[in-house]
DNA sequence: ATTTGGCACTCCGCAGAGACGAGTGCCAAG
DNA sequence: CTTGGCACTCGTCTCTGCGGAGTGCCAAAT
């Protein structure tokens, strides 16, 4: 799919893409040759624009108007032109001073990460808080709060803490919450919300725990604990800054976009989507396959706590965005949080 | 300030306030005659509307266009003549489907209640958390997590649950802990939080508790937990109605509009100010305070649970709202709140 | 004393015309 | 292969004129 380009394409190629990332006008012959360091006539250039439109890497919106890039020309510019450079120790010090506040919750760090990329990068923030059934159990508490009520409280390894209020059918004693809650640490300790589950739901069904009352009690309670757990969330910061790019003026396009926005079930999914991955992802218009963000790019990276990756996180904006500035600040980003997630659960 | 007006002018004014509601357009005298009730020739309209404009109530925005009502028409209009109907079955029964789910967390459910707002309204939802300071204090739990790592829950009656995770600086043994627990609960038990942290600072401050290593210790531990606990949160749910709204078109404005709802703070502010009030309220443009709401209008109503006013709930949008539908939608729905929020604490 | 019709005037919005500029493709000469 | 030239295309901008909606005011009608 990727054919190579001779040098001279592959020049002209990040230079068109260059400066309309930095324009947003559609580049044409001859502003090339003014504004780039390619010592070539507007003719020539303009036979090598042809043969790269041919190829589908530029795209003219109209006869006499210059050439833009399509979603081929900047996925061939991130995997082979770009070449990322480490982040400034100005741009670092900015991110760094946004966590000078130590002892953050989970919650409020996220919320915090998500509002320093958007600020930092001037995009539109974005950052998955970790998915509850795959992290992995650390302690479960009940607290009996009235006759039938009981509390539960339970606590991940990358120190996520989760309640519940459950409305139980029967009355515990405090005494056989102290024994289900010292029963269930013990079993529990170290398997996945998940594999908890499936634990939980085995035992339910094998007879053994059909004679001990009390057991089976427990499992029921801690079923309930753990079912429906919120999960999949995402924390979307700035998106203000959208309105300040010139593609605001197609309207109806930036509506689609904070629709898609207020279904976070999409974003999730594309985050998601680069849990596996190593480093940092972009996701470029049509490769999210969702028709909602045509045109948009998603710049995305995985942090990760003591226990491998937790979630990720990143910016979004209009495909015509400074890859070059901004996979330095997500991928800073996340090691930072990462490196913060660590340092709480010690 | 609010001058009464003759019958006519009434009629008259209310017929444009109306009309632009509904339609976004300068109204004329012509269109006025048209499509009101109104017999009367264009000509006395428009010497009526000459002296509302001179009242201040219209406004021209150039010589030949319609009138527009200005904010004091808005006002005048909500606390003169606008008579709120009950809200239609319909609508009752599209607002309840959503809360079917039974066994909503607060927190979800207020979520939910702010997306439901936004969606039956059409305009952007606005739900306050309830202010955790001044919220009554039901429970207090610590889990001992690690040799010096507290985990510290506590409920309030109103069934918000809050966590807060403590580095203590010397070890608790678990008999402590609960020790400690009773003796918190006991004290603190009906007091909101802000009375239980003064409580706590002046014990703190008694030379009594000097010699009482334990009290002590305890009184350190449950201000490390009550101490800047997560407040002020606001939901806001379906900014994106405001896209489809035509003041849209004024580009300038929307972003303002946008940038404030990122500055939560600022709507807090607004949806605190109604809390001592009674029903429904509306605040008009300038009212606000905030030149960046210029030409929005909120209309919030408060929403209690067993134990008296929680938090607020409301729409926002352009000022140019229709008021009439609008107002009993956030009634029944803080109405609503308040009791599923009761049925929980029960 | 109000109401109303008439009239002159204002001003926005729209559509068409024309100039301009940026860009293109192609071709033939270097 | 590169380059300059040339004819052509289009979008944008500006100007212009026109129609419509609205206004204010005045004098006649009620």
């Amino acid at each position: 799919m990727v054919e190579p380009l001779s040098d001279r394409r592959r020049q002209i190629l990040e230079a068109i893409i260059e400066e309309y990332i930095a324009t947003a006008q559609p580049i044409g012959s001859r502003t090339l040759t003014r504004f780039s360091a390619i010592s070539l006539s507007p003719a020539s250039v303009r036979n090598v624009m042809a043969e790269l439109e041919e190829q589908g890497y530029l795209h003219s919106p109209h006869t006499s108007a210059g050439r833009v890039p399509t979603e081929k020309a900047y996925r061939y510019y991130i995997d082979s032109l770009l070449r990322v450079n480490c982040l400034d120790r100005a741009r670092q010090d900015q991110i760094e001073q946004h966590y000078h506040r130590r002892g953050l919750q989970m919650g409020e760090l996220l919320r915090e990460a998500s509002r320093t990329l958007s600020t930092v990068a001037h995009y539109t923030g974005l950052v998955m808080v970790p998915r509850l059934q795959s992290t992995v159990f650390r302690r479960i508490e009940f607290v009996k709060l009235s006759s039938r009520q009981v509390l539960t409280v339970f606590i991940t390894q990358s120190g996520m803490i989760q309640n519940r209020l459950i409305e139980t059918s029967e009355e515990f004693t405090a005494a056989e919450l102290e024994q289900i809650t010292n029963y269930l640490n013990q079993t529990m300790s170290g398997l996945s919300i998940r594999e908890a589950r499936a634990l939980i739901l085995a035992e339910m069904a094998q007879e053994k725990a059909l004679y001990d009352r009390l057991l089976q009690r427990s499992f029921q309670l801690s079923e309930e604990a753990l079912a429906e757990i919120a999960d999949g969330e995402v924390i979307i910061e700035g998106t203000s800054h959208l309105l300040d790019q010139p593609e605001f003026n197609d309207l109806e396009r930036m509506k689609r976009i904070f629709r898609a926005f207020e279904q976070k079930s999409l974003l999730l999914n594309l985050l998601d989507r680069g849990l596996k991955a190593k480093g940092v992802q972009v996701i470029i218009g049509s490769e999210t396959e969702y028709p909602e963000l045509a045109g948009c790019s998603l710049i995305t990276a995985n942090y990760s706590g003591r226990r491998g990756t937790l979630g990720a996180l990143g910016v979004i904006g209009p495909s015509r965005m400074p890859y070059s500035t901004l996979i330095p600040i997500v991928d800073y980003t996340a090691g930072m949080i990462s490196r913060m997630l660590d340092e709480e659960t010690e």
